[in-house]
DNA sequence: TTGTAGGCGTTATCAT
DNA sequence: ATGATAACGCCTACAA
C-alpha cells in the first residue's frame, strides 16, 4: 500500500509487450491502413489490456491541436450562465472537446490570470464573456489564441461574438409596460461601460421614443449588478414620494434583489407594482403571483457558439482578427403578471 | 487578413533575440539564482515582449505533471452542483489549477469516455461524482488516476470520499416533523442504489425508531430523482385516501417537482402540507409562505474537497488505493414552515 | 555564469 | 507490412 502511482503505460510497454516496434504499435492504434487487421487487432488488445491511454501532452507536442476549449464566466451559480456552462459542455462533448472552466469573478486580473495558463495549456480556443475593462495584456493574449466572446462584446477584443439582443429585449419590456398604461417606470441595470449594459438603456429609451411619449418619468438608475445593488434600488425608488408604477431590471442579480426586497415587504406584484425581471430560471413561475421576465435563449446561443467555434478549429481558420461574425438571438417577454397602472388617471 | 495562426513563440525565438541560448533563457525565466539579475531582467523583458507562454505540454512532457484538474458532474445546472463547481475552481485557481469540466448527465457510458479523455489529457487528479453503476472499464482507468469521490460514494470506486452526512440531514428532518406530531410521514428520493439514496432512507427510519413509533404511517417512495418524478409521486400522495401531512424530498430535483404542483393545485404549505426541501438555494425564502430545507453546506464541502485533491497532487502521495480518507459535513434544517399536522387528534 | 546534449511519448518520413 | 530515426519544446545533468 502507499506505493509510488505507477507511471503511465506508453506505447512501448504495448510495442514490447506484442513483440513489435514503437512505430507499428502507433500506426494499429490509429488504424493505419498499411498495417495487417491481424496486426492491428492484437496490437489493440494489449493496449487494452495494458490500460494504455494516448498521451495528448506528447501528441501535441507533434503539432497535434489540443482537444481543450477554454470558457471564461464571471460566475457558474448564475443561472444565466451555468446554463451556459452545460449547453457548451454539452457541445463540445459530442465533438470530442472538452471545456476547462474559469471563473473569473469578472476580474481583470483574474481574467488575466486565466487567459494566460490557458494559452500555456494551448487550448484549441477560448469563449470568453470579457470582464468590464480587460487588461491591455489579455488583449494581447487574445490576439494569438482563437477566440469567441460571449454575451458581452468588448470593442478593443475583437474577434466574432455571439450575444443577445438586449436592446429589443428591454425595448420589447418596456413597450409592453407602456401599452398596459404605464408612464412612470424605472430601468435598473448596470453602468453603462459594459456593451450590455448601453444596448439595455437605449431599448428602454426608444419604447418612450417609438410611442411618442416624454421621458419624464422615466428613470434610469445605474447600479453594481448584485443582489444588494438591485436591494437598494428598489428601496430608494419606493421611497420616493412618487414611486414608479413599473420596474424593470436589468440584470438576473439586480432581479433577484428586487424580489428579495418586495418579499419582504410584502408588496404584492403586479397589483401594486409590475415588474419585469432579466433572465428566467424555473422559480420564475413561483415567485408572487406573476412575475414578468425577459428570457434569453441562453441554450441556443450557448449551443451555437460553441458549434461555431469547434467548426473553425476544425477548419484551422483564423479567427483570430478581422472576423466580425456574429450571431444575435432575440429573447422572448414572459408574461405572468403586468397589469396597468394602480392609480392611472383617465387621460 | 484569413492568415494562418501564427505558431507560438518558443523559448527559442525568446533566446535567439537576445542572443543567448536556450537554457539561458529556460532558467532565467524560472529564476533560477545562477542566472544574474541583469540577464533575468533582459530575457524576462523580451519574453514578454513577444508575448511568449510556456508550453504546458512540452513541461509535462518533461515529467511535470498538469495544472488540471478534471470535475464529472451530473448537471451543472443543479444550484446544488453548480455551487460545487464553483467553489471548487476558486480553490484550484488559488492554487494555480484549473479545473476541467465534465457533464456526465448521470450516464456511464459518457463518464467513462470523459474519464478516458481526462486520463488522456494526463490530468493531475480528478474530483468525481460517480454514476449511480459506473463502467468497469471506468473503474479501472480510476485506478491509476487520482482521485476523489464527491457527495456519491460508490465501493468499488475506492479511494478518499467528502460527502454531506445524509442520514443525519434526513433524520433531522424526520424527527423535527415527528417532533411537531406528523405521523403519516412520507419520503420522496431516488433508488437504493446510489449511496446516497439509502443513508437518506436509513436516515428517516431511525427518526421513527429513535422516538419509538412504529412505522406504519410512514412512506418511502422511490422515484427517478427528476422534477417530473417529484411532481408525480406527490401528485400520486395527495390522491391517496388519507394523504400524508408532511412530506420530505430527498433530492434537489424532487423538491422542485413537489414546488410546482403546490404551486400548480394552491396548496398552501405549511397550513395544508409540510414540506422538507433537499437544498437550499437562495429562492427557498421566497416560495410560498414557508418552505423548510436541508441545507447542504457545499461550498466548505467542495472546498475541502479541493483543498485535500490540491495537497495530495502536491506531496504526490499516492491516493489511487487503500486510503480511506474521507470528510463528512453535517446539514443545517432551515425551518422556515413546518407546522403541527392540521388535524391532529389530542392522544 | 552560460552552453551542450539527451530524453520525455508520439508521429511523419524515410528506409527495409 | 514493418522498423529506424528525427523532431516537436522544455528541462536538467554535465561540461566549459
Amino acid at each position: 500500500m502507499n506505493e509510488m502511482r505507477s507511471s503511465m503505460i506508453t506505447a512501448r510497454d504495448v510495442a514490447e509487450l506484442v513483440g513489435l516496434s514503437i512505430s507499428t504499435v502507433g500506426r494499429a492504434l490509429t488504424n493505419d491502413p498499411r498495417i495487417s487487421a491481424e496486426t492491428i487487432a492484437k496490437v489493440k488488445k494489449a493496449a487494452d489490456g495494458l490500460g494504455y491511454v494516448r498521451n495528448l501532452p506528447a501528441q501535441m507536442m507533434r503539432g497535434g491541436s489540443s482537444n481543450l476549449i477554454g470558457l471564461l464566466l464571471p460566475d457558474v451559480r448564475n443561472d444565466f450562465y451555468s446554463a451556459i456552462a452545460q449547453s457548451l459542455s454539452e457541445s463540445c462533448d459530442q465533438h470530442g472537446f472538452r471545456v476547462v472552466l474559469s471563473i473569473t469573478g469578472d476580474d481583470r486580473d483574474a481574467e488575466h490570470r486565466h487567459l494566460r495558463e490557458l494559452a500555456g495549456a494551448r487550448v484549441a480556443g477560448t469563449i470568453i464573456v470579457p470582464t468590464q475593462r480587460p487588461r491591455r495584456e489579455s488583449i494581447t493574449l487574445l490576439k494569438e489564441l482563437p477566440h469567441v466572446q460571449l454575451l458581452r462584446r468588448h470593442p478593443s477584443v475583437g474577434g466574432a461574438w455571439f450575444g443577445i439582443d438586449d436592446e429589443g429585449a428591454v425595448n420589447q419590456a418596456a413597450e409592453h409596460l407602456l401599452t398596459l398604461g404605464h408612464r412612470e417606470i424605472a430601468y435598473v441595470g448596470g453602468h453603462g461601460g459594459l456593451s450590455t449594459g448601453a444596448a439595455r438603456e437605449t431599448g428602454v429609451r426608444r419604447a418612450y421614443a417609438d410611442a411618442g411619449l416624454p421621458t419624464d418619468h422615466l428613470q434610469i438608475l445605474h447600479v453594481k449588478t448584485t443582489v444588494s445593488g438591485g436591494e437598494e434600488a428598489l428601496q430608494s425608488l419606493l421611497g420616493q414620494p412618487s414611486p414608479p408604477t413599473a420596474v424593470i431590471s436589468g440584470s438576473v442579480h439586480v432581479t433577484q434583489g428586487f424580489l428579495s426586497v418586495l418579499t419582504a415587504r410584502s408588496i404584492s406584484v403586479p397589483s401594486s407594482l409590475s415588474v419585469v425581471g432579466f433572465g428566467d430560471p424555473f422559480w420564475s413561475a413561483w415567485w408572487g403571483p406573476g412575475l414578468t421576465t425577459i428570457r434569453p435563449p441562453v441554450r441556443s446561443l450557448a449551443a451555437m457558439c460553441g458549434l461555431w467555434m469547434i467548426d473553425a478549429v476544425r477548419k484551422e481558420r483564423s479567427l483570430i482578427n478581422a472576423s466580425d461574425d456574429h450571431g444575435v438571438v432575440q429573447s422572448a417577454l414572459i408574461v405572468r403578471g403586468s397589469t396597468a397602472p394602480p392609480s392611472k388617471r383617465p387621460g
